[in-house]
RNA sequence: GGUCCGGUAGCUCAGUUGGAUAGAGCAUCAGCCUUCUAAGCUGAGGGUCAUUGGUUCGAAUCCAAUCCGGAUCACCA
């Protein structure tokens, strides 16, 4: 993905002679220098760039970057300590980064100078933009959360929902034009199932009348639809009627597939009522997707869409792509591509899931002149979305290339996977609820409500409580499958946005108490000379803030946020015993004072960076 | 059965193109608040990286086989 112009970096002087490299990170200097070398050292060899690894240096040893000799020592044919001090001298003399290095079995560990970490906090430690790029003009857009419309959000939804925010973010966050987009699955059986059980049983209730959430109200009668449906079965197979014959049968699954066709026929009053329902099930996930603090720039609905395709498929019909059985349906032969023959179209000319998916995908791509188009799913479709994929590429769609799909774990309990149907799921407005009445009663019981009016506490608790449950369901890697205990509360200790958030509470109130604005201009902080070297403290956290560019990078390539959250706890880490060793009001000098404000006031910046493109707010006092 | 994904400490998880003695958190145990917020810090114990073989200077990482768990293979969505 990344790749430098050697041409640019051969001169063995470039740390000084060009712009580009401010650019770069210092790994990607050390490589450069590294190759540089070689090629000085070796004129006549010649070095495969790729085969230069230059890790951290792990903290037992003395260093700061390693070069790792192994990869040229046969090649070069020469000893690997011997390789390591002709490379070590080479880059010592003629490049301005390094001030010494070290041997040790096979690794060359590389000393930094002083003035390249002091110069590195001086061009960036109050930059708001630290670690973003600017723009490639790649036109993405990430498409989650995707709800039905017969059910409130639960616990499973909060995955997905975090995970398309998130990558929003982090793929804007390196340059990329963003379109969040929804598709809502507001029309199908389960919708009529809603609503059938509705006018059975429902009185006219309303989310007005009842106080109930509109999306919740719909989905208590999805759940009746459900139950009264079970006990019908019971009834006809009590009468002598076998199973699968009696779920065929039973008269409410009747009405609600005559409700479907009735919807499809556009009947006036099932359309209104379907209008209503949905209606309430919008205003309800409206609060919800607030409380949650995501937004969409597309809402599409596949009562919209779900007629699309069809042209398509006639299309690859002329083509002679697809092909048509004697029933008259449509498929499509993917044995070539390794999957399966797959229907397109039924024999009585009706559209499939898959059939609106080839043209919603054009739909997206057409509207947006999209480079890439990412779809945040469960992993269980997983083979429809390389169905999906392979049949467009097939029809010679241009839209094939871009699809993406960001495939997740399922969240499940302890008991196994969730179901709406049965009632077993974890709803999402509960779960924000409980966290924030968490978060409020540990706060309480720290006795840290001292100093806060109402309206404080009650942001605080809403910061605290969604942050857990952000950072709960990101700081796994997207493609694991995930257990959550309903009975174990999410722990605010450890591993959590709280650690992060108190780290960055300390901070706040270190810069508070020394009058030093969270983001101060340059001017006081220009001239700064040390006089005694970087502490070990010091240099682990200056170290981890230059790396911070190169995770939002790999979060953006992998789709992956836990990279952030990992990234951001390690930081917090870091700095948390550097608090506990070092005062920085109370600092040896003014130029220790100088210099560990400006590493604090960088680690809040950049743990407010990660933390943002997350969707996760960090309190100036906790 | 075919395809795909996973298996790392008691539990939850990191481990980025193969790199040094495999790391965190929780839980357990022992220390640290007259000094910038103890929602914190320091330390200890805890491992056959599912198993076996292979590739090489070097494998948790790559390859093959096997075992275990999951998803999927609908004229459902």
């Amino acid at each position: 993905m990344r790749h430098f112009d050697h041409h640019l970096y051969s001169n063995p002087i470039f740390a000084q002679s060009s712009i580009n490299i401010l650019t770069m990170t210092l790994a990607a200097q050390i490589k450069c220098a590294t190759e540089d070398a070689l090629k000085h050292l070796f004129p006549d060899t010649d070095i495969n760039p790729a085969s230069i690894t230059i890790n951290l240096t792990k903290p037992e040893f003395n260093g700061d970057y390693t070069i790792v000799l192994f990869p040229f020592v046969k090649q070069l044919r020469q000893k690997p300590d011997v390789l390591g001090k002709m490379i070590g001298d080479y880059l010592v003399e003629k490049c301005s980064l390094f001030t010494g290095y070290d041997i040790v079995s096979g690794f060359l560990n590389m000393t930094i100078k002083d003035g390249v970490w002091l110069s590195f906090l001086q061009n960036h430690f109050n930059d708001v933009h630290y670690g973003e790029k600017s723009g490639h003009d790649r036109r993405v857009m990430v498409e989650y959360s995707s709800p039905n419309t017969n059910k409130p959000l639960h616990f499973g939804h909060l995955r997905n929902i975090f995970l398309g925010y998130a990558v929003g973010n982090i793929l804007h966050a390196v340059g990329e034009q963003v379109v969040k987009a929804n598709l809502i699955n507001d029309r199908g059986i389960h919708i009529c199932k809603s609503m059938i059980a509705w006018q059975r049983y429902a009185n006219g209730d309303t989310p007005e009348r009842t106080g109930m959430k509109g999306d919740h109200l719909v989905g208590d009668y999805y759940v009746k639809f459900n139950d009264a449906y079970k006990a019908e079965i019971a009834e006809l197979v009590a009468k002598g009627m076998d199973e699968a014959a009696a779920e065929k049968e039973a008269p409410i699954m009747k009405e609600a597939q005559e409700m479907l066709r009735q919807w499809e026929a556009g009947d006036k009053e099932v359309r209104s009522l379907w209008e209503m329902m949905n209606g309430w099930v919008y205003k309800g996930f409206e609060v919800s997707y607030k409380n949650l603090g995501v937004d969409f720039e597309k809402m599409y609905y596949e009562s919209d869409t779900y007629l699309l395709g069809k042209a398509i498929v006639e299309e690859g019909l002329q083509k002679g792509v697809l092909y048509k059985k004697e029933d008259g349906s449509v498929w499509v032969d993917l044995t070539e591509e390794g999957l399966d023959h797959k229907l397109l179209l039924r024999g009585d000319g009706t559209s499939v899931y898959i059939t609106q998916d080839l043209g919603t995908a054009k739909l997206k791509f057409n509207d947006f002149k999209l480079d890439q188009s990412v779809y945040v799913i469960a992993d269980e479709q997983n083979y429809h979305m390389q169905v999906l994929k392979a049949i467009l590429k097939k029809l010679g769609e241009p839209c094939a290339d871009g699809i993406y799909h960001l495939s997740y774990g399922m969240v499940e309990l302890p008991t196994g996977r969730m179901k709406s149907r049965e009632g077993t799921v974890v709803d999402a407005d509960d779960m924000m609820e409980e966290m924030i009445n968490l978060s409020r009663e540990q706060t309480e019981a720290a006795g840290k409500t001292e100093g806060f009016s109402q309206e404080e506490l009650t942001k605080l608790y809403n910061t605290i409580g969604m942050g857990a449950l952000k950072f709960y369901l990101l700081r796994v890697d997207p493609k694991k499958k995930m257990i959550f205990d309903p009975k174990e509360s999410i722990d605010l200790h450890g591993f959590t946005a709280t650690f992060i958030q108190y780290a960055h509470a300390r901070i706040c109130s270190i810069l508070r108490k020394e009058g030093v604005p969270l983001l101060p201009d340059s001017t006081k902080f220009q001239s700064l000379h040390l006089a005694d070297e970087i502490l070990p403290a010091e240099k682990k956290l200056v170290v981890m803030l230059e790396q911070y560019p190169v995770i939002v990078e790999n979060a953006a390539a992998e789709f992956n946020p836990s990279e952030l959250c990992n990234y951001a706890f390690q930081l917090a880490q870091q700095f948390n015993s550097f608090y506990a060793e070092h005062s920085i009001a109370h600092a040896e000098n003014e130029e220790k004072k100088q210099l560990r404000l400006m590493l604090i006031i960088m680690t809040a910046q950049v743990l407010r960076h990660s933390m943002n493109l997350l969707g996760i707010r960090l309190p100036e006092k906790m």
